[in-house]
DNA sequence: AAATTCTCCTGAAGGC
DNA sequence: TGCCTTCAGGAGAATT
């Protein structure tokens, strides 16, 4: 499922290959999404020059000439570059289509989304209400800190909290959390200015070394076989029930917060 | 207001 | 081998 890491790895993937180009159009196979993509895209789209690929949280935005086009991968999302005319197969949702490729969205769960704003794309109802960007300026163990003071649910529940942080999925919770020596169902208001400290920072480890993985098994993105960036990098706890903790040996345990498996060992978190 | 539960969907994995 | 059941998960919406 795409994290953070994997959307930012896409979106460095297709820059190059479409920044800058004029859109053809869009051909619409599928338009069930999680909210059905917007009747009319080709229309909308074709002729529109693509000035910028940005994104926001796990939201890629691509602005064109005349409003924005975001786009989430939900958990089974692929952008792909492809040639033109590339025959499509199932849960090809959606192709954009520029002079020199295409790119196509694959979805086969269907738990992503294809939008279209002409307002400006950071007052979107999906965007508007945001937290921090974790590798930003912004986020740090004093923001965490004042997030959680009060809280009573598990820190886990707040760092996966898109108005406190974006693009903390479950994976890399699990992961932050154990490097952190943190209990992922602690009272997020029962912790420490400086283990937010270092859950902060953390947070910045885990993300950015999957993004720098991702960006050295993704040379060439037209080859790329899609795997995701979690796989290259060693995960510690995350679904490793039962093998050994890597500090101490003792076995990984799980349950369940928040209707998300939890990973994490009961002698290194506290 | 905060916290919890529900919901969308289908591929993968497990059980027999 | 194959059918059936269960599970996983991002995050907005609904509910408590």
């Amino acid at each position: 499922m795409p994290e953070l890491p994997e959307v930012e790895t896409t979106r460095r993937g297709i820059r190059p290959h479409i920044e800058g180009q004029t859109l053809l159009g869009a051909v619409v196979r599928q338009r069930r999404l999680r909210w059905p993509v917007p009747a009319g895209l080709d229309r909308t789209v074709a002729g529109q020059r693509l000035l910028h690929v940005s994104r926001r949280a796990k939201y890629l935005l691509l602005e064109l000439e005349q409003g924005t086009l975001l786009i989430h991968l939900g958990m089974s999302g692929s952008l792909r570059i492809l040639p033109p005319e590339t025959p499509a197969g199932a849960h090809d949702h959606l192709d954009l289509l520029f002079p020199d490729c295409l790119l196509r969205l694959r979805d086969p769960r269907r738990f992503g989304a294809v939008l279209w704003t002409r307002e400006p794309v950071a007052d979107h109802p999906l965007l508007r209400h945001l937290g921090p960007e974790p590798l930003g300026d912004t986020f740090d163990g004093a923001w965490l800190h004042q997030a959680a003071a009060g809280r009573r649910s598990a820190v886990k529940n707040l760092i996966m909290d898109g108005r406190v942080v974006v693009g903390v999925g479950n994976i890399y919770a699990n992961e932050a959390l154990f490097l952190s020596g943190i209990l992922p169902s602690r009272a997020s208001g029962r912790i420490a200015r400086q283990r937010y400290d270092r859950l902060a920072g953390t947070i910045r480890q885990v993300l950015s070394a999957a993004i720098e993985q991702g960006g050295t098994t993704l040379r060439d993105f037209q080859q790329e076989d899609g795997r995701p960036g979690y796989f290259a990098q060693e995960l510690r706890v995350y679904g490793r029930e039962g093998q050994a903790c890597p500090n101490c040996d003792a076995p990984i345990l799980q349950r369940r917060i928040g209707q998300r498996s939890t990973f994490y060992c009961r002698y290194c978190q506290r």
